[in-house]
DNA sequence: AATTTTAGTCAGGGGGACCTGATTAATCGA
DNA sequence: TCGATTAATCAGGTCCCCCTGACTAAAATT
């Protein structure tokens, strides 16, 4: 068990780090005004962007399944992506119930863009550094994943085939 | 110029961790089907909530200068919080045009626990681990503080002066 | 063929973060 | 004193995430 000052301290630096996060990218957001991109990977459009770009051409059905959505919000934000034709609908042709979801070329520069930077704050750090931080959060994330899997191993499933995998694709 | 290899995969984990935090924030959420709160102290009734926390009995106005907010949005925070039984209005004698915000006690219980809580991951961590997690975010931090001061000094210097030193009172 | 299940849609709602514009009430300054 | 500044409010709007209920069209089942 770790020393307890450490731990608040660790705690309160995390802490920080989300916050002025959110600042930088608020400023960013409102600097130059984008066009409506910019929005979290983790909810929403964003998430379905995610999860399409390791697996396109999924079913909306399929997309509500792994994001732990309902259908009718999936709809909702695959149709606000197809606005900004990011992705496309098409109906299957074997089941013509089936809508079937793909990424556009935009969609998918702007999915791996959205990924792939390597924020700048990085190369602040050594070598050294980088390999602890790399180090530290994957165990983070793996106590994280543990909690989530003990919760509710079904979302956890979901995640990590949709998503979490995805991000070794990209950066290993 | 640290490796770029490295750099990929800090950055991923990274957001893996942005990711799964989200996620783990979500299943929290659903799970108990909390009251109403919950959610994130970085905007709206959560900014407010921080700001107060540290000084107490500001004017909507001094608020809202504070977190860079216009004096309609910060009235709307305000008095959802007021509904919540957070935060609660006055007048003030000395100038009856302002209106002075004070925390409940419930509302400073609820931010402190808010921020206060040290999350169950780091105790996985052993105690270099930490130290090097503490060093290395308080590198990314300053970097981001850098980043965010070059672009918008008067947002920084509010946003130091209200919130981020609050964090040294709790956690150092 | 008739029934049930499945994939999606429409309609509508709740809550959240913000903002502009117009208006009122107090206080300040010339 | 009288007009200007200041702190707040009301009204209304934009966009986001996400859900329930009701309904259609296309399978799958019986």
């Amino acid at each position: 068990m770790p020393n307890l000052t450490k731990k608040r301290n660790a705690a309160g630096k995390l802490i920080e780090y989300g916050m002025v996060q959110h600042m930088a990218d608020d400023l960013a957001h409102r600097r130059h005004a984008n066009k409506g991109d910019q929005q979290s990977p983790f909810q929403g459009q964003g998430k379905i962007l995610l999860a399409l770009s390791q697996t396109d051409g999924l079913s909306q059905k399929e997309l509500a399944n792994r994001l732990n959505m309902t259908a009718q919000s999936t709809a909702e934000f695959v149709n606000k992506l197809v606005k900004k034709h990011l992705v496309s609908k098409e109906k299957s042709t074997v089941d013509r119930r089936k809508t079937i979801i793909r990424l556009t070329d935009h969609g998918r520069q702007t999915a791996s863009k959205e990924s792939a930077k390597i924020p700048a704050y990085l190369d602040d750090l050594t070598d050294t550094e980088l390999d602890q931080l790399i180090a530290i959060l994957t165990k983070i994330n793996n106590s994280l994943y543990d909690e989530i899997h003990t919760e509710n191993p079904h979302w956890f499933e979901n995640f990590q085939r949709s998503v979490a995998d995805h991000l070794r694709d990209w950066f290993l």
